[in-house]
RNA sequence: GCGCCCGUAGCUCAAUUGGACAGAGCAUCGGUCUUCGGAACCGAGGGUUGCAGGUUCGAGUCCUGCCGGGCGCGCCA
């Protein structure tokens, strides 16, 4: 039987129509849902309507002769017609609790899956999926727009990989090209020993090269024009031509870097490694499931990028236009440029020569990108190239699926992207270490008894996981404002509220008495043991359709959901103090199984549990 | 100017991919219970889903046109 009724009752849905109206009608999907309101029933089938049209027939006699063909006994009471053609199932009273001991069996051996090692959870395909994720810069911190990307991509990889997919993240390093090169000579030229550099002063040097190669023309212009005098034009004079020398030098500096040159080269791994350490502090105060072996900076495409236009312009896909070479996109006025007019390559140049490794050497199915929503023009092109040139084409037939999981911005109370006060970005690092001390300060408020080491810990896992639930729990596309006194509330829809249901739940278990039978028969007799009941089995179906979808507040919006049906159930229905002895083993393993699943489900949002808080 | 995204309760967000009466939390007001972790549970008020049309058995969701906000628009990434 499988695990989700849903997925049970679709299958015999399929069955009736087929048997009641021919194999064409294979295909349809027969929409079976949980029901929104437990009056029309425990799930319901919504296909009689649509169906209806396609045969021109009127939809309750299609809803009758689905219902008439549909083999449902040993699950359903007789299932009832409503409304317009709505199919009404109610589950049998033994139904649920076979349901709930599949259920209770898959989650065996889960506690310890990793992205490396994904187990199945449903017998759906299992693809290989790359996520590109993260996005870090060499020579300049994490900051806010940083958090969404990891965040976002380390769930995606943990769910993917959770449905039974293999994952490969890939971190798309920003380690090569002229702003590593200013970097590189700025740092050459004011003679800084890069072994006594730290990220902080490399970041500096970024600015500064940054600002040393930005010839200020408007300016000396504007100082002609208005006649400034001689001694403020030399002035700008000089800045210019400074400026440019410093430009040329950096590109001369590019040149001998991508010729290999040791010393250069040498410099640019230093730099990358400094950069790389504060990140995987980072990393690590996060809990992401990326590590150095998922960076794929464009510094690996750098021996690709040639032989990639080169295929286009051979193909055809590609042509030169004003001595760049672009691919026209259909639909759109602006091309994508691949090469520019000067024979350099774009960043355009790389993300194709990146798919084209994912799908043919990684052997994906799927590529996910997980960058925020101003690239959408970006991405649509850059998918449409690699289907132009055909990339995408996959060994057994069909095609890579290629997404962009475009997120919103993190704005400030403004409604603006978050910033400092004085315009800056926000450092990523400090702003997940007020994360905690904010957590802290509110735990030590509520429960000033624990020991100062457990309230360590408590406060990071609450602190981070607050920071984390708050972006995933709204929908991806929609900017949201970053307002800590909500994040970090213990009530209502936020990270500190599920935490803290987990632990009450594990109170009982640790108060259980020993004679406690495990594998006590489920009794579901209370309605609100039944509404957790089900709450309970729709848990594969939320994974499935967040794999489906990307969209992680799903997950969250399910989780919620779950720990208010236990918050009914344990108001309702006494547990350690039930009537008898089996109802109390019972209730005991429906808690048990509720924790685990909430303990499943926040790990997969990268969330830690706690045993008190 | 062109293109993309968003607009839902006072505030912050959902709405099972077109389904039944648009739901939560916060805030406000009221209630439960001699707390298996009360950091709980139950209830009330609060909505012309930006506006106007259209498609259909059925629209917050799809189409068209407006209004308002955000973002992006050849040789940066």
């Amino acid at each position: 039987m499988s695990v989700d009724p849903v997925d049970l009752l679709a299958k015999r849905f399929v069955e009736a129509i087929v048997a009641a109206f021919g194999a064409e009608f294979a295909d349809v999907d027969p929409l079976v849902r949980a029901a929104q309101n437990p009056q029309f029933g425990d799930f319901q089938s919504n296909a009689a309507m649509g169906l209806a049209k396609r045969l021109g027939r009127n939809p309750r006699e299609v809803a009758a002769a689905i219902v008439q063909h549909a083999r449902l006994e040993d699950v359903c009471e007789t299932p009832e017609i409503a409304g317009p053609g709505f199919i009404n199932l109610r589950l049998r009273g033994d139904a649920l609790p076979r349901l709930l001991e599949d259920l209770e069996g898959t989650l065996k051996g889960r506690e310890h899956h990793t992205i490396r090692r994904a187990l199945s959870w449903t017998s759906g395909t299992s693809q290989r999926v790359v996520v590109d994720l993260v996005g870090v810069n060499i020579a300049k911190q994490m900051h806010v727009g940083h958090l969404r990307s990891s965040i976002i991509g380390d769930t995606l990889c943990r769910v993917l990989a959770s449905v039974g997919n293999e994952v490969i993240p890939q971190n798309h390093l920003g380690d090569w090209g002229l702003q590593i090169a200013m970097v590189i000579a700025s740092l050459r030229r004011r003679r800084v020993d890069l072994d006594r550099l730290d990220l902080d002063h490399l970041e500096e040097a970024y600015r500064d090269a940054t600002l040393d190669c930005k010839a200020d023309r408007p300016a000396l212009e504007s100082a002609r024009r208005i006649n400034a005098g001689p001694h403020r034009i030399a002035e700008w004079e000089a800045q210019v031509a400074g400026a440019e020398e410093r430009l040329e030098e950096a590109k001369r500096t590019l040149v001998r870097l991508q010729q290999g040159e040791s010393g250069i080269v040498a410099a640019w791994e230093k730099i990358t490694a400094i950069t790389m350490q504060a990140c995987y502090e980072i990393y690590d105060l996060l809990d992401l499931v990326v590590t150095h072996e998922h960076n794929r900076g464009e510094s690996f495409y750098r021996e690709r990028l040639g032989p990639v236009v080169d295929e286009f312009v051979r193909s055809g896909v590609a042509k030169e236009s004003d001595g760049a070479i672009v691919v026209e996109i259909e639909g759109d006025e602006t091309p994508l440029i691949i090469r520019k007019s000067d024979g350099g390559f774009l960043y355009a140049t790389t993300d194709l020569a990146a798919i084209r490794y994912r799908i043919q050497e990684l052997g994906a199915q799927r590529v996910i990108y997980v960058v925020d929503n101003r690239q959408r023009d970006h991405f649509r092109k850059v998918f449409e190239a690699i289907r132009k040139i055909g990339w995408d084409r996959l060994p057994g037939g069909g095609r890579a699926e290629l997404r962009h999981v475009a997120f919103g911005a993190v704005c400030g109370a403004d409604g603006k992207p978050l910033k400092t006060r004085s315009g800056e970005n926000i450092r990523l690092k400090d702003l997940l270490l007020e994360a905690i001390d904010r957590a802290g300060a509110i735990v030590r408020d509520k429960n000033p008894d624990l020991p100062d080491p457990e309230q360590k810990d408590v406060a990071r896992a609450v602190g981070i996981g607050s920071v984390k639930y708050a972006d995933l729990s709204t929908h991806l596309v929609k900017d949201y404002i970053f307002a800590w006194d909500r994040m970090l509330a213990f009530e209502g829809n936020t990270g500190a509220y599920l935490q803290n249901q987990y632990v009450r739940i594990r109170s009982i278990g640790r108060k259980a008495p020993d004679d406690v039978r495990a594998d006590a028969a489920f009794l579901i007799a209370a309605v609100e043991e039944k509404s957790l009941a089900l709450a309970l089995l729709r848990y594969p179906g939320t994974l499935a359709s967040v794999a489906e979808t990307l969209e992680p507040h799903r997950l969250c919006q399910y989780l919620y959901d779950l720990a208010g049906a236990f918050s009914v159930f344990y108001t309702q229905c006494p547990v350690l103090k039930a009537k008898t002895t089996a109802l109390r083993d019972a209730r005991i393993r429906l808690s048990r199984l509720t924790e685990r699943i909430l303990a499943d489900g926040l790990g997969l949002l990268g969330i830690r549990t706690l045993e008190r808080m």
